[in-house]
DNA sequence: AAAAAAC
C-alpha cells in the first residue's frame, strides 16, 4: 500500500535510466525534479531520479589552502569526513568568513553579533558549497553543536536579494522550539542584513492569526510542517521566489516516521510553483535508511558524510547507572543529579512519555525539588514560558520529552540524564541510536564540557545501552548508585566538577 | 508500546 516502500523495493536498474536522458542544466539549481506534473506526492518521488555511480565525482580530499594551515589538524579531521562533489568542481575549504563573498553586512554580524571569528570545519566546509553558483543541493551530516546553524542561516540570508519583498527562503524544523531558536540566530546574525524574517509556528489561537494573516512578504520563513503547508494552501505563503529550502533536522525531516510526507509536499509545491530550488539537508545523524532516500531524492547534491564510530562526541563523557528499582531512579535524581546539576549549570532529563514527563515533575516538584517540564501535550504558551525560563537560568533543571532531543541549544547545559533510554517504537525494535546521539548532544555544546548518565533498571535496559555503546564504539562505564564519592569523581572526570 | 505538527 505504501508507495514509497514500494519505489524503494523496486530494482536500481530501471531507475538509473531517467538521469542518463535528463539534460544537466548547467547554471541552474538541478536535481529535485521539476518535470513532475502529478499532484500526489508519490507522483514526485517515482519522477525523481537515481544518478549512477560515475555520475557522482568522489573527491574526498578537499582542495586546501595547506600553506596557512595546521596540516596535521586538519588532515586528520579531514579524514573523519566523506564528501561527494556533485559535479568535477572542487570547491575551496573557506578559512575565513572573508572568503565566501558575502556582504559586508553579514560580515558585520557574524562578527560583532555572534563573535565568530573563522569559519568552524563544518561551516569551512559546506558554505562555498552552498553559496556558489550553480547552487547545487547540498546533504551535510556533521556533529552535534559543530555549527550547523551558522551553515544554513548564513546561507539562507545570503542568497536572499534584500531588494527584493518576497519570501525567498524556506526553513523548515521538525519543533516550534527549534523554529524559535533558529529564527533568533537569523535575527541576530543578519541584524545588519536588512532582511525580514516570518515564523510559522501554531499559536494558541491559530485559527484567527492564520486567517487573519495578510500576505507574507518576509524574505526568510522559518516554521514547522504543518503551518508552512497551511501557509501554502492558502496562498498567504507564495513559493515563487523561493531560491533555497532548508530542512534542518533533516534526517527525521524525511524520515516515514517523521515529517517525511510533509516534508516531499512542500518540496514539490515549490517545485510546481517556480521549477525548484537548491535544497539543504542537515543534520548530525543520517542512518542508512534515510541516508539513502535522501540521496535518491536529491542525486545531484553535494553530500557530507561522518562516520558513525566518529560521531560520538568525545568530550560528553558518557555513563551508567544501574538502579535496583524504578522507585530507587527518583532518588537518584534527588540525591545525586540535583545537586550536581545545580552547582554545574543546567539539566535535562529525558523520558519517554508525556505523562512520564508530568509525572515525574509533579512527584520532584511536590518533595520541594526545584524542576520544570515540557512535552507536545502543553499549551503552545505554557511551552513558550518553559523554554523562557529555561534560557534564562530561572531554572536549572529541565523534564522533557524528545521534542527537545534535537537541536535545542542551550550553552549552560552539562547534564543530560536519559531516565529512560531512547527506544524505536516500530520493529526492529531496540534502542533508538540517533535520538540517543541527539539528546546527549544537547550538552557539551560548541566544544564544552558535558556529561550523560543513562539509568538503567531492567536487563533490557542494559541490553539496550550496551547496544548503543557497540553502535559508536564507545565504552559507557558504570558508576554505582549508590557511591557519592563515585559520583563526584566521574563529574571531575567529565570535567565539571 | 511514542513524540513531534496541526487539523
Amino acid at each position: 500500500m505504501d508507495s514509497i516502500a514500494e519505489e524503494q523495493d523496486r530494482p536500481a536498474e530501471t531507475e538509473d535510466e531517467p538521469s542518463e536522458e535528463a539534460p544537466r542544466a548547467a547554471g541552474t539549481e538541478e536535481g529535485i525534479s521539476k518535470e513532475d506534473g502529478g499532484a500526489s506526492v508519490t507522483g514526485e518521488i517515482s519522477s525523481l531520479s537515481i544518478s549512477s555511480a560515475d555520475d557522482v565525482v568522489d573527491k574526498p580530499e578537499m582542495t586546501l589552502k595547506s600553506e596557512k594551515l595546521n596540516e596535521e589538524v586538519e588532515a586528520a579531521e579531514v579524514s573523519q569526513i566523506k564528501t561527494v562533489l556533485a559535479a568535477d568542481t572542487p570547491y575551496s575549504w573557506a578559512q575565513t568568513f572573508e572568503e565566501l563573498n558575502i556582504s559586508e553586512n553579514l560580515l558585520r554580524g557574524l562578527y560583532s553579533e555572534m563573535k565568530f571569528e573563522r569559519p568552524s570545519k563544518i561551516q569551512g566546509l559546506t558554505l562555498p558549497m552552498i553559496l556558489s553558483p550553480p547552487y547545487h543541493h547540498l546533504i551535510a551530516q556533521a556533529h552535534n553543536g559543530s555549527g550547523k546553524t551558522t551553515c544554513f542561516v548564513l546561507g539562507m540570508l545570503s542568497r536572499v536579494d534584500p531588494e527584493v519583498q518576497a519570501p525567498q527562503a524556506i526553513c523548515v524544523c521538525p519543533t516550534r522550539e527549534l523554529a524559535i531558536q533558529n529564527e533568533e540566530v537569523l535575527l541576530k546574525m543578519g541584524k545588519f542584513a536588512n532582511i525580514t524574517s516570518a515564523c510559522a509556528i501554531s499559536t494558541d489561537f491559530n485559527k484567527q492569526s492564520s486567517t487573519r494573516r495578510g500576505q507574507v512578504v518576509d524574505q526568510v520563513i522559518i516554521g514547522t510542517p504543518g503551518t508552512i503547508k497551511r501557509w501554502i494552501s492558502t496562498k498567504i505563503l507564495n513559493t515563487k521566489q523561493i531560491k533555497i529550502l532548508v530542512f534542518d533536522e533533516a534526517d527525521h525531516m524525511l524520515a516515514q516516521d517523521g515529517f517525511q510526507d510533509d516534508s516531499l509536499r512542500i518540496i514539490q509545491n515549490i517545485t510546481k510553483s517556480n521549477g525548484g530550488c537548491q535544497v539543504l539537508f542537515f543534520s548530525a545523524t543520517f542512518n542508512e535508511n534515510v541516508k539513502n532516500f535522501t540521496v535518491r531524492i536529491a542525486p545531484k547534491a553535494n553530500q557530507v558524510f561522518v562516520k558513525k564510530e566518529e560521531l560520538s562526541l568525545d568530550v560528553i563523557k558518557q555513563y551508567r547507572v544501574r538502579c535496583p528499582s524504578d522507585a530507587e531512579k527518583v532518588n537518584i535524581l534527588k540525591d545525586r543529579i540535583f545537586p550536581a546539576a545545580e552547582k554545574l549549570g543546567q539539566s535535562i532529563i529525558f523520558v519517554r512519555t508525556r505523562a512520564s514527563a508530568s509525572n515525574l515533575h509533579r512527584r520532584l516538584d511536590a518533595d520541594g525539588y526545584k524542576c520544570t517540564s515540557i512535552q507536545g501535550g502543553l499549551s503552545n504558551e505554557d511551552r513558550d514560558r518553559v523554554i523562557r525560563e529555561f534560557r534564562s537560568g530561572q531554572t536549572k533543571i529541565l523534564i522533557s520529552t524528545d521534542v527537545l532531543a534535537r537541536g535545542f541549544d542551550q550553552a549552560q547545559v552539562t547534564l543530560v540524564v536519559n531516565y529512560d533510554l531512547p527506544l524505536k517504537n516500530a520493529p526492529p525494535y531496540g534502542p533508538d541510536y540517533e535520538l540517543y546521539l541527539h539528546r546527549i548532544g544537547r550538552s557539551g555544546r560548541f566544544g564544552r564540557k558535558g556529561a550523560a548518565f543513562n539509568l538503567l533498571v531492567s536487563a533490557a535496559d542494559e541490553e539496550n545501552l550496551n547496544q548503543i555503546s557497540q553502535y559508536f564504539s564507545r565504552d559507557i562505564p558504570e558508576v554505582p548508585w549508590d557511591d557519592d564519592e563515585a559520583f563526584e569523581k566521574v563529574l571531575k572526570e567529565a570535567g565539571l566538577a
